[in-house]
DNA sequence: TTGTACGCGTTATCAG
DNA sequence: CTGATAACGCGTACAA
């Protein structure tokens, strides 16, 4: 690896020059710039920035905190910052934290020792203590939060399209599924299925989730038909919840749509190949992820952002799992 | 942020003992390491990486380059890896490169310039140039080669276990969908079924696939429905488009697996969830990226390994899309 | 327009 | 057992 102090020798100049033509800072002679350059080019030089991470105290690092980068709602996120970040010749430092405090923690402290101008995080339950101690700029990502930036969908309106979806369909014995009590999204969700469905005069029943991990899922959707048999609609609490339930619902010879409505929520890529295709509430997830990127950004280069607090209007995308009325 | 010299000034000793307290090296009395390690957490000091780095030449930090993250397979590779890292107090720098040359040549220079000690590199096509120039170790995962450190599955195996399933179930017009021409590990599989369907003196077609991404393989599904109307046993180059194939058959008014049998590769989460169940050929991802981990450490660290390369067995899953036979 | 010298936070060497 | 001090590679006053 070629120092600045190579290039400067092979060009005859001092570090000082180099540095500054590498920065475009300050005044430097053309000549000398083109020479700098072809001893740059010839020793195939690039600047060790941790070097430079040293001196200024702040890197090309950003960190990005998710919950479980398996679960492929997430991925979709994290691909959105990570563009975002690229474009803009930041990189991203990945952790799970698998809602554990402890590992979120020492994400956290890996962030900061490694001087990342700033932290995205997915985090389902974070703490809060931790990031007010944080120096740097902290985006909230896929969570609410009114006292912080944060980019967000409307969960409540999800809610709310999810089960005038299920009502329009005609079911009568409706579960739903109320995702972790911690996760403020998934009780938006949960709220505005129940505003809807109270004003409806709906019964329904209630299933409760405390984690959205793939291995709970299948039991979870097993408890549900043990518990409410009837069941002929379901509000998932995410898509993957809503396979599970499909799974379940076919085992059980139920057909879909035609014995029971199932609507999901997040749209990840493989709702639209399955088959029925998955009904579902759609989050711009990776459009979600590219402006916590990009606030971030306005955040750490200290911009003026008024908009600090995005919300992002959610859809429902009807495919096969919710019955067809005509208009 | 407290700095090391805030710890020796609080404690009222040198930064050279500061030093040795922190990385247990050299001697120091009891006594003397007692009121450091007070201050320390008095002063929740905790080094900063960047100027260790910056001194020993490396970080504690690795790179790790996947084609897509939005494709399910990968972040199974992907949490492996990193779970394996965590455990041994690395972390990971993560790109995506979608298979493109310039965005893998630009996070491999972020890699050195920020002293990762090594890389895992899930890529396709890995321009095996940029890494010879390479000082540090690199670990190629899901796929084959023989000269460098690799860690992927038995993709022949795997074909041949899909050919062997379909045929089971009594498919007479097979189609066989054959990867990228690039990926090495699609080529095997595509091999290894050739190899079981010629010796069955098996008829079978072949479609071509020049892509992993969800865009594309609901466009190859119907492609080949087109092309071989009369297909009724499919051999997938992967999950996602197996799934593609099961949607665009229902479509078609067929039914799985009476009508037509499909077999994916990967064994991807949601593989399990949908319904039927795909039937597939099981990578070990997980256990591959810890594995990939595992040697890179021990690559990084100069312990002697003979096994630098080391294949995955794969396993036929049977769930809902093939054909049950007798015994 | 250019060069010298210092500091960023650590570790390691070498006296004491 | 402990303390100065020189690196590590870079950016920036300050001088020239």
């Amino acid at each position: 690896m070629a120092t600045i102090k190579d290039v400067a020798r092979h060009a005859g100049v001092s570090v000082a020059t180099v540095s500054r033509v590498l920065n475009s800072a300050g005044y430097v002679h053309e000549d000398t710039r083109k020479k700098v350059e072809e001893a740059i080019a010839a020793l195939q030089y690039s600047p060790n920035e941790v070097a430079r991470s040293l001196y200024k105290r702040k890197s090309k690092l950003v960190g990005l905190l998710i919950p479980d980068i398996t679960n492929p709602y997430f991925p979709q996120l994290a691909r959105g910052v990570e563009d975002e970040m690229r474009e803009n010749d930041f990189r991203l430092i990945i952790g799970n934290s698998d809602e554990d405090e402890h590992k979120e923690q020492e994400y956290m402290q890996t962030f900061t020792q490694n001087n990342v101008v700033g932290v995205v995080t997915a985090t389902n339950d974070p703490d809060t203590q931790t990031y007010d101690s944080l120096r740097i700029p902290v985006v909230f990502l896929d969570r609410t939060s009114d006292d912080r930036p944060s980019i967000y969908s409307d969960g409540r309106q999800g809610g709310r399209l999810a089960a005038k979806a299920i009502l329009a369909g005609g079911s009568k014995e409706i579960t739903l599924m109320q995702g972790p009590a911690h996760v403020k999204p998934a009780q938006d969700r949960f709220s505005g299925a129940v505003e809807v469905l109270e004003q409806a005069n709906a019964s329904y029943n209630i299933i409760q989730t405390s984690t959205f991990s793939f291995h709970h899922v299948d039991k979870l959707a097993e408890a549900l038909f043990r518990r409410y048999p009837a069941t002929d609609g379901v509000i998932a609490s995410n898509d993957l919840a809503a396979f599970a339930v499909m799974h379940e619902a076919y085992k059980l010879g139920k057909h879909i749509p035609n014995d029971i409505q199932i609507v999901g929520f997040d749209d990840i890529p493989v709702s639209s190949l399955v088959s029925p295709g998955l009904s579902t509430i759609r989050q711009p997830a990776y459009e979600m992820g590219r402006a916590a990127g990009r606030l971030l950004i306005e955040l750490v280069e200290g911009k003026q952002t008024k908009e600090t607090n995005t919300q992002f209007p959610v859809e429902l995308i009807e495919r096969g799992t919710t019955r067809k009325v005509e208009q």
